[in-house]
DNA sequence: CTAGGGTTAG
């Protein structure tokens, strides 16, 4: 002990007590509490309450909660005020749990809490969302009367929109016989949170009616609730009234509004808005720079983005984070991964919504391998992932088929309680789908407790993908019985399974539901899919006809639908003038000249067949080795769509039998052999083509054979249907595949994918 | 004892 706090216990000794107290009361300094505890204990007050409550409020003050709890167990007749003190104190220091426990206690001391301490309850219960305890200790308010305070009501209205109880609340509210502003404010904002406009703005209009003047906060809370919610127009005609009725914005209504602002894409506001904050000197505010790049990020102004981000001095994770958000918005993904790099080379301590970002961004771009590999790294930084990260590697995983990581990640989830998550539910339906595994996608699927339209559409369209037509319609049809009503996605979905089911009433029955019953305006793949659906059943001029009425010009995915029909039923004519189109829309996609060829090979038209080879040359694609290949690939086709009825058969397996000795003498392997020798040439593009169900068949044979070691295949490219490569993939049981073709997955996102299409 | 408002990842 110092001299000088001998000193001063010296001091005390000659004082009495009571002026101990009124001495130090407002003490923070735990040395002090400390002297004045030895000196009651000295003096023998330590068991008179009074005493003890004033020296526990001491040790409150100064944040020892557990001296003071040890005090309180002390007491042997504790009182009100012996609670009060420990009790405001948890609860501003957000220990709700703490709080209510001591809440408890006081009522089991039966000591009658009073309206000072009822508020301080109801707070924990609202940081707890423990809306059943607040609706309890509510009733204990009603019993005892204490509820008619003002205090107590505002704290209830507040609890209730906390808990999203918004029905409770507004009871609470309009019972009030003085609404006050900030009940009214928490009230209205809590709407807009919840993204009920109607109810927002209704009782955001009342204000005038009940005497309340709304003020800065309360504009700010309406423009942060419906940014919250995606309601981006409302939030930013909200920060425009507030402006025109002469409430200058701070930095809150200004951060707020600017994720709105870009939401909307509107860039001259967005330039405004940054005028305004130049001219107010707010540049410095962390959040509105992280704001800002966030806007200009979503209007693709990266240039501008970019800007903002190195005019700032400090570095600030949240400006860091919109940035690689941003650049990763606008596809350059690589300079997003550089900007990464960088900041984790100099040491920034990156956090849950960086790494996240990054891995979404690479799981987006086809950089699955890199979403994985940078989800090892986050754990070896010890950065704990949460639902979102999940959310964003689950799609990496399906891309690439790769099920043991899935099914990893998967169990990531279960242990951490992620799996309950609808954004994590519907990646994982939609990982099992992609990984051929869709009775376990099912199981996820009716494992789930909440699910909204992203599920019920992830299912659809795994069932849709795996050709389980039956299936797909009925979680379709299970989807609106249950409340929820489809969109544009649900259609591409059950159209597609439709078409794959041939099912061609009950297609065009949805597709014309979607206006009539649904208000929704058919979409380009939404043709596509009655394009498909038509053609795939023989109806090609109807098909055909169906395009020329479109309200939009058909592209590449509608023209593409068509010509697949076209090899199917063999029509030359209707093929060509889609080829003829498609090789306009995409001249570099050996798919349409290979289909092309097909049609013609199958109509015995081989001059046309080397027409089509040298357009190939042509436009450049005579590097790519398939090219080379076309008639291997055209005998493939053939052979595997055992159309021994054919009637030209003989000439055409004639003409094949040339085309094999030929290859043979340039070094060309042929027959089945070709496919089995030819993937133990490293680095070599295969390319298959083949009707679905037989191709699968091979790819199957082509998988388990022993001898095959399908590893070395650097590029495969399947030329059939989404059977064929799920078929494919789930013939890999236990075994790690990883597939990279991004043309696929745009094809399947589509939904477009149909009998016979390229991808 | 004095409540209500801010950015970034699906």
């Amino acid at each position: 002990m110092s001299v000088r706090q001998v000193q001063t216990l010296r001091a005390f000794d000659n004082l009495n007590s009571n002026s101990i107290l009124t001495l130090i009361t407002k003490s923070t300094s735990i040395s002090q509490t400390q002297q004045v505890h030895a000196h009651i204990l000295k003096t023998g007050h330590s068991n008179d309450t009074y005493f003890t409550n004033n020296l526990l409020s001491l040790y409150v003050n100064c944040q020892r909660f557990t001296d003071a709890e040890s005090l309180l167990h002390s007491l042997p007749n504790p009182n009100i005020f012996s609670f009060k003190a420990l009790i405001h104190a948890s609860s501003k220091s957000n220990l709700f749990s703490y709080t209510l426990v001591l809440f408890s206690r006081l009522i089991s001391a039966c000591i009658l809490p009073d309206v000072h301490i009822l508020p301080s309850a109801i707070k924990a219960c609202a940081g707890l969302s423990a809306v059943e305890v607040g609706k309890q200790v509510h009733g204990f308010g009603l019993t005892t009367g204490l509820a008619l305070d003002s205090f107590v009501e505002a704290s209830l209205v507040h609890m209730y929109v906390k808990c999203n109880q918004l029905k409770c609340a507004r009871k609470m509210f309009d019972k009030m016989l003085e609404p006050d502003l900030v009940s009214w404010s928490a009230l209205a904002s809590g709407y807009a949170k919840r993204g009920d406009v109607v109810n927002a703005k209704l009782v955001f209009d009342q204000a005038g009616k009940l005497g309340i003047e709304p003020n800065l906060v309360s504009w700010n809370g309406m423009i942060a609730g419906f940014n919250q919610r995606g309601c981006y127009s409302e939030a930013v005609l909200m920060f425009l009234r507030m402006n025109s009725v002469g409430f200058s914005s701070d930095g809150t209504s200004i951060s707020s509004v600017l994720p709105s602002i870009g939401g909307l894409e509107d860039l001259k506001m967005g330039v405004q808005v940054h005028c305004y904050v130049i001219k107010m000197g707010l540049e410095c505010d962390i959040c509105i720079i992280s704001a800002l790049i966030d806007m200009y990020g979503k209007c693709r102004c990266t240039l501008e983005m970019s800007r903002v981000f190195e005019g700032e001095e400090e570095m600030d994770l949240g400006a860091f984070n919109a940035l690689v958000a941003g650049l990763s918005r606008n596809g350059l993904v690589d300079e997003a991964f550089k900007v990464f790099k960088k900041f984790k080379r100099k040491g920034t301590e990156l956090n849950v919504v960086s790494w996240t970002s990054m891995i979404g961004s690479c799981s987006q771009h086809g950089k699955d391998l890199e979403a994985l590999e940078i989800f090892r790294e986050m754990q070896l930084a010890r950065v704990m992932p949460n639902s979102v990260t999940i959310s964003c590697l689950l799609p990496a995983c399906g891309n690439i088929a790769a099920l043991v990581h899935g099914k990893a990640t998967h169990c990531f989830s279960l242990r951490n309680c992620f799996s309950d998550d609808v954004y994590v539910g519907s990646a994982l339906i939609d990982m099992y789908a992609n990984c051929g595994r869709i009775q376990v996608a099912r199981v996820v699927f009716d494992r789930m407790s909440i699910r909204n339209l992203v599920c019920w559409n992830a299912m659809t369209s795994g069932y849709a993908m795996h050709g389980k037509a039956m299936e797909a319609i009925e979680i379709f049809e299970l989807m609106q019985r249950s409340g929820q009503k489809p969109d544009f996605i649900s259609f591409t979905s059950v159209l597609s399974a439709c078409s794959q089911a041939g099912l061609i009433e009950q297609g065009q029955d949805y597709f014309y539901s979607m206006s009539r019953v649904h208000g929704l305006e058919a979409r380009v793949e939404h043709y596509a899919c009655m394009v498909s659906l038509l053609g795939r059943a023989g109806k090609l001029k109807e098909a055909y006809n169906m395009m020329s009425t479109m309200p939009v010009e058909p592209d590449a995915c509608v023209w593409g639908a068509l010509l697949s029909s076209c090899r199917l039923h063999r029509n030359t004519s209707l093929g060509e003038i889609a080829a003829c189109k498609l090789f306009e829309l995409e001249p570099k996609n050996p798919g349409n000249y290979i289909l092309l060829s097909n049609i013609y090979a199958s109509n015995n038209r081989w001059k046309e067949v080397d027409r089509v080879r040298d357009r190939m040359k042509y436009v450049g694609l005579s590097k790519n080795p398939g090219c080379s290949w076309i008639e291997i690939k055209n005998k493939v086709h053939m052979l595997l769509a055992g159309d021994d009825l054919h009637p030209q058969m003989p000439q055409i397996m004639e003409k094949l039998r040339k085309f094999s000795m030929d290859m043979k003498n340039s070094g060309v392997s042929h027959d089945m052999d070709f496919v089995l020798q030819d993937v133990e040439e490293q680095d070599k593009e295969l390319i298959l083509c083949g009707h679905s169900e037989k191709l699968a068949v091979v790819l199957g044979i082509l998988n388990t054979n022993p001898g095959t070691p399908l590893s070395v295949i650097k590029n495969l490219r399947i030329c059939g249907d989404c059977h064929s490569f799920i078929k494919f993939i789930s013939s890999f049981e236990g075994r790690e595949i990883y597939v990279r073709d991004a043309n696929r997955f745009h094809h399947f996102k589509e939904g477009v994918c149909s009998c016979g299409d390229y991808w």
